[in-house]
DNA sequence: AAGCGCCTCAACCGCGAAATG
DNA sequence: GCATTTCGCGGTTGAGGCGCT
């Protein structure tokens, strides 16, 4: 027989979570670590299957998510990410470790795809170049993100928060994120994750233990592989090499300045092989590049937009 | 002020992959 | 190798907020 049966599906609760069980659910996770998540309804006595109980953590109150605005250098990495993998939010989500692949997605679908649709069809015309051989319609981007950049800067951070505290009505959320905030601080104050890198029969890993989850909790960064092996996640050859992560990933990765947090979401992190010389390529070097926007135009007009 | 429609995003659903005995 | 179950991902939904009339 394979495993246990899941959570007993009579009971179980639905719609969105309260603040009680948010603490239910974080208190344990600190107690037990993440995972094992068929055990968590039964262990707290959440009238949650173990599926929302994942759900709940991975996307709201692990620690180290980033909420609010999405800066245009984000916004850049999830096009171009998009572009090359297409839908594969929690490939994207790799490469912005703050951001979880639900709020990506979301991102995607309520702002990102119209405003692409709407520069298409509209006053991007002029930029549109076609390609002769696919007839696909392809973006200059270049453009597109400075115009976002532009938008983005007539919203800051202050705003953003400062609105939300208006709606703290509703306060649900806010103290969801209260939670997340008490997370991220307790992490603060606790010893600095124990992060180094090493060099391990010629496999690279990243390990973060963080003090306080009760047992210490081991964080690596995990081989961007699948099953056998293999690169499940990256639909070519083409963009297993385009996209090969260098140690650069560490230091440089979506966000400057809060290196501390790296991947939470070990199932998410991606750890790579051969590192001795990791090619850097093109696209990497844009990706982790503060300077997004100054791209060649020339290279970013291969990349195409799918929807 | 009320009604309506649009927008956002947290949460759910269904499916395929992985894990387990 | 097979059957069964969990896990993780991507697509979708719907409640609530917001703006317009």
């Amino acid at each position: 027989m394979g495993r246990p049966p899941c959570c007993d599906k009579v009971g179980i609760k639905k719609g969105p979570w309260t603040p009680e069980e948010d603490i239910i659910l974080v208190s344990y996770i600190q107690e037990h670590g993440p995972g094992n998540w068929r055990a968590v309804p039964t262990n707290t006595g959440l009238s949650r299957c173990s599926k929302s109980c994942r759900l709940r953590w991975t996307n709201y109150l692990r620690p180290g998510i980033k909420r609010g605005n999405f800066t245009s250098h984000e916004e850049g990495m999830i096009i171009h990410l998009q572009a090359l993998l297409g839908n594969k939010w929690a490939a994207i989500a790799t490469y912005l470790p703050q951001r979880t692949d639900n709020d990506i997605k979301n991102y995607w679908n309520t702002h990102l795809k119209k405003k692409l649709m709407k520069f298409q069809t509209g006053m991007g015309h002029s930029q549109m170049l076609y390609d002769s051989t696919a007839n696909h319609p392809q973006f200059s981007l270049e453009s597109c993100v400075d115009q976002r950049r532009m938008d983005r800067n007539t919203i800051s951070n202050q705003q953003y928060f400062s609105s939300n505290e208006k709606n703290s009505g509703l306060a649900y959320a806010s103290s969801a994120d209260n939670i997340s905030k008490l997370l991220q601080e307790w992490m603060r104050s606790s010893p600095q994750p124990n992060q180094h890198t090493s060099h391990n029969d010629g496999k690279f890993q990243t390990e973060a233990s963080f003090q306080g989850f009760g047992e210490p909790m081991q964080i690596k960064h995990h081989e961007y592989q699948g099953k056998n092996g293999t690169h499940d996640d990256i639909p070519s050859d083409e963009l297993e090499r385009n996209l090969s992560m260098s140690d650069h990933l560490d230091c440089d990765s979506s966000e400057k300045g809060d290196e501390n947090i790296g991947f939470l979401d070990h199932q998410k992190a991606p750890k790579f092989e051969n590192f001795d010389h990791p090619p850097l390529s093109f696209l990497e070097n844009w990706l982790f590049d503060e300077g997004v926007s100054s791209v060649d135009q020339e290279v970013m007009d291969q990349i195409p937009i799918m929807f």
